[in-house]
DNA sequence: TACCAGGTAAAAA
DNA sequence: TTTTTACATGGT
């Protein structure tokens, strides 16, 4: 066991919260007030610790890994101090100082992830893509490892199609993983580029785009407007706000601000 | 039973 | 160009 320090503010139960409130899926779980994820073919545990993290184990693989699913890559600090004067955002980071959006560390499995949450709940989503993952990927015991994009390219569309997906999403995702889109090399593009790449996709629109921006890519200024959980608490929030007009006003911290408008949405 | 849930593409208007 | 429709699953 290894401890990882963590500079800046934050929270490791609030960070994590999301695998609790949503329901971790076979490659993220909880367990033992521990989270757990397959990297490279072995599992890494995550816990609470005084200033920081505990990781088993931690290396120059794993490091990486944990540093994203804590997502620290983001400069809270300077976010607090933007946000303290405004009506709600204010209240929101005092009320959950520490908290950070937690960063997919896997491009192929932030997509399909993404592409079983479209249009249904998230809680069906968790169920398909449970499924998928017992179907394809390999259980190390503690978590599964989620299927290599190798392993869903040599699938057939009616076995996606048989642990839940719709005919057309599994369309998508056996495409997905035979293209020749390079997912690693989106990360040195800018949002623009990454957004016109991906779009270009079939089953890939706007909002999967900008939320792979977002929670794989962490870019500051992406904002995933035409959310239906993120309308909701703008709407809510804000008195009416139109989401897509609240853009210029958490500008340049869209993404922490929309992660914290959904935190404060849906925490009573 | 019917409808909605952290969309998308294609058809129709 | 904008609006409507089909889509699979899980919860209410």
């Amino acid at each position: 066991m290894a401890s990882l320090a963590v500079s800046g503010p934050f929270d490791f139960a609030l960070t994590t919260g999301r695998f609790r409130a949503f329901g971790a899926d076979r490659a993220n779980a909880w367990r033992d007030n521990g989270l757990y994820h397959a990297v490279g073919g072995r599992v890494v545990r995550i816990e609470a610790a005084d200033g920081g993290v505990d990781v088993e184990p931690l290396d120059s693989e794993t490091d990486p890994v944990v540093r994203a699913i804590l997502g620290l890559a983001f400069d809270l600090e300077a976010f607090y101090e933007w946000a303290a004067a405004d009506e709600v955002l204010g209240p929101a980071t005092r009320r959950f100082r520490g908290f950070r959006p937690t960063i997919a560390p896997d491009p192929f499995e932030m997509l399909v992830a993404a592409i079983t949450s479209q249009q249904v709940s998230l809680q069906s989503a968790l169920a398909i893509r449970n499924r998928l993952i017992e179907r394809f990927g390999v259980d190390l015991g503690d978590v599964w490892a989620f299927p290599l994009r190798e392993r869903i390219a040599q699938a057939s569309e009616d076995e996606l199609f048989g642990v839940g997906f719709s005919h057309r999403k599994a369309e998508y995702t056996v495409a997905l993983a035979r293209s020749d889109l390079d997912l690693h090399d989106l990360a040195l593009l800018p949002d623009d580029e990454v957004k016109a790449r991906l779009v270009a996709l079939r089953g890939i629109g706007e909002w999967t785009a900008d939320w792979y921006l977002a929670r794989h890519l962490a870019r500051p200024h992406a904002w995933p407007w035409g959310d239906l959980a993120l309308r909701k608490a703008v709407s809510d929030l804000y008195r009416g706000l139109d989401v897509r007009e609240a853009r210029e006003r958490f500008h340049p911290f869209e993404n922490l601000s929309a992660h914290y408008l959904l935190l404060a949405h849906r925490t009573p």
